[in-house]
DNA sequence: GAGCACTGC
């Protein structure tokens, strides 16, 4: 039969340690203080955000959903969950939350809160975000990761904790922004003493009160629950300069550009945003040439790349401060965008374009797609300008380019596998997530593609309710559905060491360190390979953490090239899955019999992710017909192309690559997801 | 021979 089935000091601990987070201690980046001189109190009252603290206050009394809009660095994050507790909202052992994004934004923004409180971290003000819960019986302001949220509201579905919910950065509405936002409406109207305050920035105001909204009828404005309410304008002005025509080559004009405005315009730095990693590298190698010249009378140009897979150490290089015959030129991906506030910028240079991720249900296949950005997304580049003093935003683009870009990127949920997200949905009681109210409702093909999935791992039953044990316990466990399978049956497998360390090890990025170029670039290579087997890139794990295990030095990592810090992060990870494993009373065995063991267990979780070699010398899906490669960055690369493979994720950019490589035998496909396999194995 | 950015009891 065949079957077809914290901050580092410069200089310290150089490029080996990769990104983890730049550090909640610069809360530079994040809080725009241009009255530092002046007292607290007169600060927090010269913020635009003040003028509105009566009315915001007035209007939570009569308005259960209030959409606030404003740009960042007009204080809403930090003022108004104090504006809050000083008009009572945090009596009666109620809390504020206030939601964010990122874990950087929950941590820094709590410290500055309790600067300005004048109160110990995690009293008063606190925050909570996985492994950190800085809170305590005490705390009424508490800044945590939507994450986090979610995982509350699955022990405390009505969230009786909080008064006030805020939800900071909605704009940006990422997958779990939307959740929230549905289950929340549902929790408004059950709790008619809860309060929510949305911040946004312009673009989708309207239509978040819409949402929120339970007055139906336009006509009687006067019963209407939600309002949106404004923070007039920007701190500083900001010039917004386009091309007269539209150009051939945007990192090639990005050089130009910079270079014109170190010519033509006074002092400042220049911050520029591409799309990607080689366009960034580029655009800086270009610049460092020029900058070889230096002309009379003009400073020097410093360019400095930035992009998430950049070493931490080259990443902080941002924040150094120019002397003063020199001008910082940052380029940057869309990191800058959110993630990274590089401070003093003047100028802006924005090429128009982004990288995208984009799922496609059809295929289960996430592309990475270059596209135009929304306005909202130029508006958010060009005030990467204004933050302390006026500036200046070049777009290389026509101003009708412009005003036939669309208004804001699509939410997450639109373009997103849902598989996790519906399962969480499912946990909190959602049953029907076809007629769930979100905020953009998601194409119904990926809703039912993540349906199809969940209910052949077992998750959901034939009335797609969630199956009971095996449901719940999967959406109890931080992780993709498919992953969340294995670990489940790791227990009955007798390999739960083995798969919860494999696990915690695929959560964290850069695990391995690859200079990309001289001599370190090889001998990395030749480190890693001391840890690859002919298994693939799961077992390498493994192999690679079992190693650290034994060793656990700053020292050892350098010398096999492997980022200590994100071996630290696996460790926590790898202790909070042990926790739950016991908690879910999945029995804790290590496999002391064969491989085959793991990689069978892998398998019970991966079974839709199987690909097998066509006679052709690409792989497929079974299936999709689309033509696989494998992922230059396995250890499988190098090696003769195995029959069959299960991968972790598709990813398509120039060609369509399969990573987190597993070699399986397709029997044990047949064997362990019958249901799934078995009707194609006629063949 | 390749890498937008985040998140989780």
């Amino acid at each position: 039969m065949n079957i077809k089935p914290k901050f580092l000091a410069p200089g310290d601990n150089s490029w080996q340690e990769d990104k983890v987070d730049i550090d909640a201690h610069v809360s530079t980046q994040f809080v725009y203080n241009g009255n530092h001189s002046l007292s607290i109190d007169l600060q927090r009252k010269r913020l635009p955000i003040y003028k509105l603290r009566n009315h915001i206050i007035y209007s939570l009394e009569k308005y259960q959903t209030l959409v606030l809009v404003g740009e960042t660095g007009c204080g809403k994050s930090t003022q108004i969950p104090q504006y809050l507790v000083e008009a009572g909202w945090a009596s009666d052992d109620k809390i504020i939350g206030i939601t964010e994004p990122r874990r950087v934004a929950a941590t820094s923004l709590a410290n500055r809160v309790a600067d300005e409180r004048n109160c110990i971290l995690g009293t008063d003000v606190g925050y909570a975000i996985r492994f950190d819960d800085c809170t305590d019986n005490t705390t009424k302001i508490k800044y945590l990761t939507e994450g986090i949220l979610l995982r509350e509201m699955m022990g405390d579905p009505l969230l009786t904790n909080y008064s006030v919910i805020i939800l900071d950065e909605v704009h940006e509405r990422t997958m779990l922004t939307d959740i929230i936002m549905g289950l929340l409406k549902k929790i408004l109207r059950k709790r008619k003493s809860l309060r929510v305050i949305v911040s946004s920035a312009t673009v989708d105001a309207e239509e978040l009160r819409d949402f929120f909204n339970t007055n139906q009828s336009s006509k009687s404005r006067d019963k209407d629950t939600a309002t949106i309410l404004s923070v007039a304008g920007r701190l500083y002005p900001i010039e917004i300069l386009y091309t007269v025509e539209s150009l051939a080559n945007y990192v090639n004009a990005v050089v130009e550009t910079a270079i014109k405005i170190n010519e033509s315009e006074g002092p400042g730095d220049i911050l520029a945003f591409l799309t990607g990693m080689d366009e960034v590298d580029r655009a800086v190698s270009l610049l460092a040439e020029h900058a070889k010249i230096v002309k009379e009378g003009q400073l020097k140009l410093m360019p400095l790349p930035i992009y998430g897979s950049l070493p931490n150490s080259e990443q902080l290089k941002v924040f150094w401060k120019t002397s003063n015959d020199s001008r910082k030129v940052v380029i940057a991906t869309n990191i800058a965008e959110t993630s990274i506030t590089i401070p003093n910028i003047t100028y802006v240079i924005d090429c128009g374009f982004v990288k995208l991720p984009w799922f496609d249900a059809e295929t289960q296949t996430n592309s990475l797609i270059i596209a135009p950005i929304s306005k909202a997304s130029a508006d958010q580049r060009a005030g990467r300008a204004g933050r302390t003093r006026s500036g200046k935003a070049y777009r290389l683009y026509t101003e009708q380019a412009f005003k036939e870009l669309i208004d804001a990127t699509p939410p997450e949920m639109q373009r997103s596998d849902l598989a996790p997200a519906v399962l969480q949905l499912k946990a909190l009681g959602i049953d029907n997530v076809l007629r769930f109210s979100f905020p953009s409702s998601p194409p119904s093909k990926s809703l039912l593609s993540a349906l199809e999935l969940l209910y052949a791992l077992g998750a959901i039953n034939d009335n797609g309710e969630l199956s009971n044990p095996l449901g719940l316990m999967m959406a109890e466990i931080p992780l993709d559905p498919v992953f969340a399978k294995c670990i489940i049956t790791s227990g009955e497998m007798g390999c739960s060491e083995e798969i919860t360390t494999i696990l915690a090890m695929m959560q964290v990025q850069n695990v391995f360190i690859r200079p990309n170029s001289g001599q370190a670039a090889i001998k990395a290579r030749i480190a890693h390979r001391m840890f690859e087997v002919e298994e693939g890139d799961l077992l390498t794990l493994l192999n690679v953490y079992t190693a650290y295990e034994k060793n656990k030095t700053n020292h050892w990592c350098q010398k096999y090239f492997i980022n200590s810090k994100a071996m630290k992060r696996v460790t926590e990870i790898r202790i909070q899955m042990r926790k739950l494993i016991k908690k879910l009373q999945i029995p804790m065995k290590s496999c002391s019999v064969t491989v085959e063991g793991i990689l069978k267990c892998i398998t019970s979780g991966l079974f839709p992710h199987a690909a097998y070699l066509h006679y052709s010398g690409v792989y497929k899906t079974v299936r999709g017909n689309k033509d696989l490669y494998i992922h230059p960055n396995s250890c499988l690369y190098t090696l003769e192309q195995p029959q069959w493979i299960l991968f972790g994720e598709i990813l398509q950019t120039n060609k369509t690559y399969m990573r987190e490589l597993t070699v399986i035998k397709p029997e044990w496909l047949v064997e362990l997801a019958p249901h799934f396999y078995q009707k194609t194995a006629i063949d």
